[in-house]
Formats: C-alpha cells, structure tokens, sequence
DNA sequence: TTGTTAATACCAACCGGTCGGTATGCGTGT
DNA sequence: ACACGCATACCGACCGGTTGGTATTAACAA
C-alpha cells in the first residue's frame, strides 16, 4: 500500500484501484444503477476515501472515463496492427484485432464509454464530454492510415477518412449492444465481419483515380 | 381521464400515460437513473395506480420494451418502404427511411430498447429478455427483403440475410451512441449513410451467380 | 540527526433525503 | 352490492455526501 509522494503527487494506491472497481462494475451495471457504497466495497476502501479523491460521483465517472483513455490507447498504441506497409492493410488489421478482443465474458470486452455515454449525455454534461473525447480521440488515430489508404487508392468520394473511422467506432458500439441483447458475443463479431467486409469493399472496387460515389 | 372497462379490461389510461412517460423519460436519463415518483409525476398519476398496473419498476421496464415494440412495429409495418418492387430498392428504402427518422431532438429519435439493453442486460435479466425480443423481432422482418435480393442477384456469400438485418441494427444503435457522445445527431445520419454505401456495394459489384466473399 | 510543522491519505460514523414498495381507504361503474 | 381503479399515507433501506479525526509523509530548521 504504497502513498504518493511529492514527486507523484495525485495517483495514490486508492485512487486508482477505485478506478479500476469503478471501470469493471460500471461496464456491468451501469453508472446510475451503481452506488458509491459498491464501488468502495469493490476497490476495498472507505466511502471517506472515496470523497477524498473525487469530489462527487460524477467527478469520478470523468476520471473513470479518462483512466479508460489512457488504458487503451496505450493498448491501441502498442498493438501489432500498426506494422504493415501498406495502409489499408493497416486498417484491416485493426478492425481484426478488434474482431479478436471479442472474446470471454461480454463485461471484459464491452466499452465503458459506450455504456457511460447513454446514461449520462443528457444528465452527467460532464461525462458526456469526457466520453465524447475518449470516443473521438480514439477513431482520430485511425484517421491518418484510412487517409494514406484513401490516397494510396486514389479515392476521393462523398466520405472523408474521419467519418469512416467515426462509422468503424459506430459498428464496434452497436455490435456490442447486439451482443448485450441477444447475450451472445457471436452477435458482435458478426458486425465486425460486414465491416471488414465494407472497407474491403470501399478500396477493392475503386474507380482509378476517380469519383467512388 | 376515461376509465377502462371490463371490454377492454387493460390499456387503461394511467397505464398507457405511464407507458408514453416512461419511453421518453427512460430514453433520455436510463432506467436506473429514473425514478418511480419521477415516472408518475410525468405521467400525472400517484404511485398507488403506478403499482396497481406494474408489480414491480422492472416490470414496468418490461412492459415498456414491449410498448415499444408494438408501437414501433407498427410504425414501420405502415412505412411506404415495403412499396417498391425490386427487393433490393425496399432494403436501401428501409435505410433511407430509418435515416430520415434522424431529426430534431435526440430523446426523440434513439432507441429505448438500446438504452435498457446497456443497463438491464446484468441486473434485469426478464428486461434484457424483452429488450431482444423487441430488437431481433424487428430485424426479422427486415429478413424477407434481403433474401430476395440476394437471391435476384444471386448471391451466396459467406453472409446470411438474418446476419446483415442485425448488422443494419447494429449499426443504428452504434450510430445512436456516437451522436449522444458527440451531441451531434448528423454522427448518425454519417453512419447510415455508410451503412448504405456498404448495401449498395454488396449487391451491385456481385459475381454474376457465383461466391460473392 | 532530530524536532516541528504542514500537508496528504485515509477512516468510521453519521446526515438529511430519496429510494422502491406496501397497506389501506374511497369513489365510481356495473 | 361489490369489484375495480386509483389516491393517500407511510415504511425500512439505501442513497450521495459530510463530518471530525488519525496515521503517514515531506520539508525545513536547529
């Protein structure tokens, strides 16, 4: 139970297994539907403890939607999908590593964000903000290989590479809606199959160096 | 106010109220998020009748996906996208149809169905039931068209007519999230419009006969 | 090195208020 | 007469948040 120290000064042992708890029991219940008792109860700690390092429990739904920013945009960074040459490739293998995290139980692969942003976009402003930057940090990191791919393939049609990447996003969400519904993982893959099979199509039957649409 | 009578012993008033109060408000806050006293002021009814119609608030939740489900089901069975004669122009009719349902407020458009399922699919297992029930009956009737315009075209892929119905599902409900993320409804209306980029690429670049993946 | 001060991390008990749900009474249509 | 539709009044449990306080550490002076 190491404490901060001068040097490091938020980021005590509480706070982010509070975090963490907080990350694995929103996913499943949701945000409103989880009370800060459970949350305390699941990180091991005190409601004062709680209190001590998030104002409220919307201050902690903003952290918890930050905490999920950085957690897997390290893991997007690090990921392997970055190491092909040609940039549809690029795009390929993302959306396969994303068919391949679906995988185990569905609250270890759903998004946080995606839960947090319908329960709290029109009463929590502020986590609907700190999702809406999650959500679109991310798909903005995708931008630059559909781009290089757009262009490699001499594509210019009525879409632009940021609302392809805004539309792979859409089809991860509501696959995993699907999945939650029909309480069936296959349901999700199923989507991410027909889109793969959609940018396949977008860049296989290009017209060269012409108008797509 | 008129009462119910024994002809027509359910739908009473109070019920039907509580049923429309609870579609828009449980769409715009979440299920958790919305109180039973929040539910009868809306409704202008008292807790009493709210429990005299509902045993229990899941059993409202219940009774409102189903709500939802007939009314919309109703909705779209009356919709003049069946008017078309080539199957394939019904199902890109659906997707503009669906598309121009995108308008105005977001807590007017978006699903309630989607909303519950996030919410409901680990704590209220009979809601999650009713929610599937509501969403795969839906794209079930979508089935018919696509079949047959696969098979005018003579598709056979490594895809099936139930599997790219849940896809288009899939893909609003996704849509839906994006623009409560961004509070922007026209993150919706982006996606559709790839959805239906995807349709019309499936069926126009087919192999005449022959495997189409 | 040691004593002092200040800041931080955390705890247990508790607060007023709200939650979902219940018990019961009462007016009305049949 | 009486069943039904609904209102009033109320309950115990739990809610998010506050309180006063303690243990640990850093910073600095002697």
């Amino acid at each position: 139970m190491n404490r901060p120290t001068k040097q490091d000064p938020d980021r005590g042992d509480a706070r982010t297994r509070l975090l963490e708890s907080a990350r694995d029991v929103i996913r499943t219940q949701g945000f409103a539907a989880t009370s800060v008792d459970q949350l305390c109860q699941a990180a091991g700690v005190t409601k004062g403890a709680f209190f001590h390092h998030f104002a409220s429990k919307e201050a902690l739904g903003v952290a918890a939607a930050q905490f999920w920013a950085e957690t897997t945009s390290e893991l997007f960074a690090n990921a392997s999908y970055h190491d092909h040459a040609e940039p549809l490739d690029r795009v390929l293998a993302y959306i396969d590593f994303r068919r391949d995290l679906i995988a185990g139980e569905l609250e270890e692969f759903t998004c946080l964000i995606g839960t947090m942003t319908q329960e709290a976009y029109a009463k929590y402003p502020a986590i609907r903000e700190a999702c809406a930057i999650s959500m679109f940090g991310h798909t903005s990191t995708l931008e630059p290989d559909i781009q290089a791919a757009m262009e490699a393939s001499g594509i210019s049609g009525s879409w632009t590479a940021a609302s392809l990447a805004r539309h792979m996003q859409a089809v991860l969400q509501g696959a995993f809606i699907l999945a939650k519904a029909g309480n069936d993982s296959s349901l999700a893959i199923e989507s991410v199959d027909h889109l793969r099979r959609y940018v396949e199509l977008l860049f296989k039957n290009r017209p060269k160096g012409g108008q797509n649409d």
